[in-house]
DNA sequence: TGGTGAAGGATAGTTGAACTATCCTTGGCG
DNA sequence: CGCCAAGGATAGTTCAACTATCCTTCACCA
């Protein structure tokens, strides 16, 4: 199919289309002749992923960019292509300089998390960035003046273990490896909001529950 | 304190400081001369918050805004500000187009969803966006030719209920409704990103036990 | 009490990201 | 053989989020 075709069937517009081109998000098509290209499925399907990463996920072009290119570069392998793209996703926080005021507080901030995954059993690199997350929000509850939540971590982790194997289990089933990666990306991006959706919405049941008094029906 | 003293205080540089006075994210001080104003701990705290909301909850300048006009407002009551604020807090979905092609498939799968919420017994209203969100998320991953997770929603929804119920305890405590406002938009903002920080450090585990064996060690 | 220097408001300028529009060459097709 | 659209290159636009400048006024100090 050509420029217009692929157009028409992923919903984005020819120069948005041009512009991802240009900047490497979604492969050039096959050249058919010096001003003529073409385009096949597998570019209806990447264009969707772009545009999901763009609006639901949030990244920007930039750092789709930096993801989808680790994930097509076939010099590493399945675990190390499925692992960086994972490290790329956004979000990613930035610890205080060194020797600031705050980097005190940081770092202790983070050990004690560490600590608490490690008592956990869990196993993962120190460097993995969503620790820096972890760090930089409870970093702030505490500046805000809220107790760090690092007890509750406990909680939290029991209730999204199963969800994880769930999910990996899910990807894991993906033989080719650019399908795993595509679904890799895919479910980190949408799923995050799922998770987060689901959240909202218990909160407002909770509050409704206790201000209207549905106490008498099951609460799950 | 004078404008110097609360940037210093905050970490927010003058000149942004302006700015968010401009946009009204921050209240004016009390003015103590023509060309002169007082500010107080409420006004670091105040800027704490707001830097939380546009650098990790990735809120705009106008989300912020609106969202914090509404938490101010005394014209409605507690239980209405709570909620007006928990619902401006991004993410947002917008339905496609009326009587368009995916606007079929986004009904359907957006009544899938209400249907199964429901019969876990959740209440809340069906305008909540936290709704639309879960649609927009399911939808793009069926268009990636994904299965729409409905069927997880009772495991999710399930590992997520008990936080819930935690976190609505903990806000629920401040008597003072501008704590429990603030409370509310912490809360909401910066426990979002350990959820999901601590959901891909289980992906890592996950993937590192089944690769390198861990398998004898507590999983949690 | 007068000079000075910062505070604070108004206004305009800057930067970067994400498109979007224009131009121009070329080649498929009639 | 000629026309018109595809596709690449380039430049322009738009918007958000600051950031810098200017200018008046007043607090503080000598």
């Amino acid at each position: 199919m050509h420029l217009a075709e692929l157009s028409r069937r992923s919903g984005v517009s020819v120069p948005s289309i041009k512009f991802y081109l240009r900047e490497g998000l979604v492969p050039p098509g096959t050249p058919v002749s010096a001003r003529r290209a073409e385009y096949g499925e597998e570019h209806v399907r990447r264009l969707r992923l772009v545009r999901a990463m763009l609006t639901i996920g949030k990244m920007s072009v930039a750092q789709a960019r930096d993801v989808l290119a680790v994930a097509d570069d076939p010099a590493f392998t399945r675990h190390e292509r499925l692992g960086t793209a994972q490290y790329m996703l956004p979000p990613h926080a930035e610890a205080p300089a060194q020797d600031s005021e705050e980097r005190a507080v940081w770092d202790e901030i983070r050990s004690l998390i560490l600590d608490e995954l490690r008592r956990l059993g869990w196993h993962f690199q120190d460097t993995a960035p969503a620790l820096d997350m972890l760090t930089q929000s409870v970093a702030t509850l505490v500046g805000l003046g809220y107790d760090a939540p690092v007890e509750d971590f406990r909680r939290y982790a029991a209730a999204i273990r199963p969800m994880a194997e769930a999910e990996y289990a899910t990807i894991a089933q993906f033989e080719l490896i650019e399908e795993a990666l595509e679904a890799t990306v895919a479910y980190t991006v949408l799923v995050e909001p799922i998770l987060l959706a689901l959240r909202r919405l218990a909160h407002e049941d909770v509050s409704s529950r206790l201000r209207y008094g549905y106490g008498d029906e099951p609460a799950l």
